[in-house]
DNA sequence: GCTTGCGCCTGAATGC
DNA sequence: TGCATTCAGGCGCAAG
């Protein structure tokens, strides 16, 4: 699934390939992937037409493309989006749900087996779409304000997973992500926010940078000139993982084998040794 | 305002 | 073998 650093490479790929191009003709294939798009798909569609693709930002998983009215098109992958720049001749994806001829000759293709993602139009929304104001920076932005985490992290009153899950307080984490970053720094995911302390949180923070930087040094490896890479699967993959999804193997520092919780309906993975499940632990 | 849980969606994996 | 069920995941939203 993609992840931070897949939706990096999205943008360079974006900026490198269609950037100073204009749309000549936008597709709606699927109405489910405009939802977002409150007035609707053909809105949607008209509002593109003729305008030029100026730049590509980001912000956490949201990637967006600014236009040479100050409008934006906000995208985010989800589960299984990609964003693909192909030739329009190149056979069409199974689940392709959205395209953009270009009048570089390529075409703009969102392909989207789960639709848990999404484009929309965001009115005014080049420097940041009103849609996502509510998303935090990750921890790689230059702009990342760490004593504003930290003192928002502490008036939490949740565990320390569910926090770096929330992109209101930091954005870029998903849940593999949460699971190697708590390896990394040796706490447990039911740790209670209200009462970590600053070193802690420092760790936490110096892990999931790592973690993050680490994928993306692996994600940019896969992009080509004609193909903006988002394959599906996470860079990180490449390398091994230490947690997640690792259950009954040992921890690669002690041996004991890897634990798998249910979690928010889904998995936490720690190893019961370096990671031991605080007393008061919140979920 | 903050926290928690549901539902969206598909296909692979698993169970009977 | 074939059908039915479960699971995975990010995120918006509603309920508590």
């Amino acid at each position: 699934m993609p992840e931070l650093p897949e939706v990096e490479v999205v943008r360079r790929g974006i900026i490198e390939h269609a950037v100073g191009a204009k749309i000549d003709k936008a597709t709606v294939h699927d109405v489910r992937s405009v939802r977002r798009h409150l007035a609707g798909p053909t809105d949607f569609q008209d509002r593109l037409t003729g305008r030029t693709i100026t730049g590509a930002e980001r912000r956490g998983k949201y990637v967006w493309l600014r236009l040479d009215n100050d409008d934006a098109v906000l995208t985010h992958l989800g589960m299984s989006g990609q964003v693909l720049i192909q030739r329009p001749e190149a056979p069409a994806q199974k689940h392709l749900k959205i395209v953009f001829d270009l009048d570089n000759g390529q075409q703009f293709r969102f392909v989207d087996q789960r639709i848990f993602g999404g484009m929309l139009v965001s009115e005014g929304g080049t420097k940041l779409p009103a849609e996502i104001a509510h998303i935090a920076r990750d921890p790689l932005d230059p702009e990342f304000d760490v004593n504003d985490f930290a003192e928002r992290l502490k008036r939490r009153r949740t565990g320390i997973k569910r926090a770096l899950l929330d992109q209101s307080l930091i954005s870029g984490i998903g849940n593999i992500y949460a699971d190697e970053a708590l390896w990394l720094a040796k706490l447990h995911y039911a740790r209670a926010t209200d009462t970590t302390r600053r070193p802690e949180m420092e760790r936490i923070l110096e892990a999931a940078r790592s973690v993050l930087v680490s994928a993306l040094g692996q994600g940019g490896t896969s992009f080509d000139a004609l193909y903006v890479n988002v394959n599906g699967e996470s860079g990180y993959f490449d390398r091994s993982l230490e947690a997640y999804g690792q259950e009954g193997l040992p921890c690669s520092r002690c041996g004991t084998p890897i634990r798998r919780d249910s979690f928010m309906n889904r998995s936490a993975y720690t190893c019961p040794t370096c990671q031991p499940r605080p007393r008061n632990g919140r979920w």
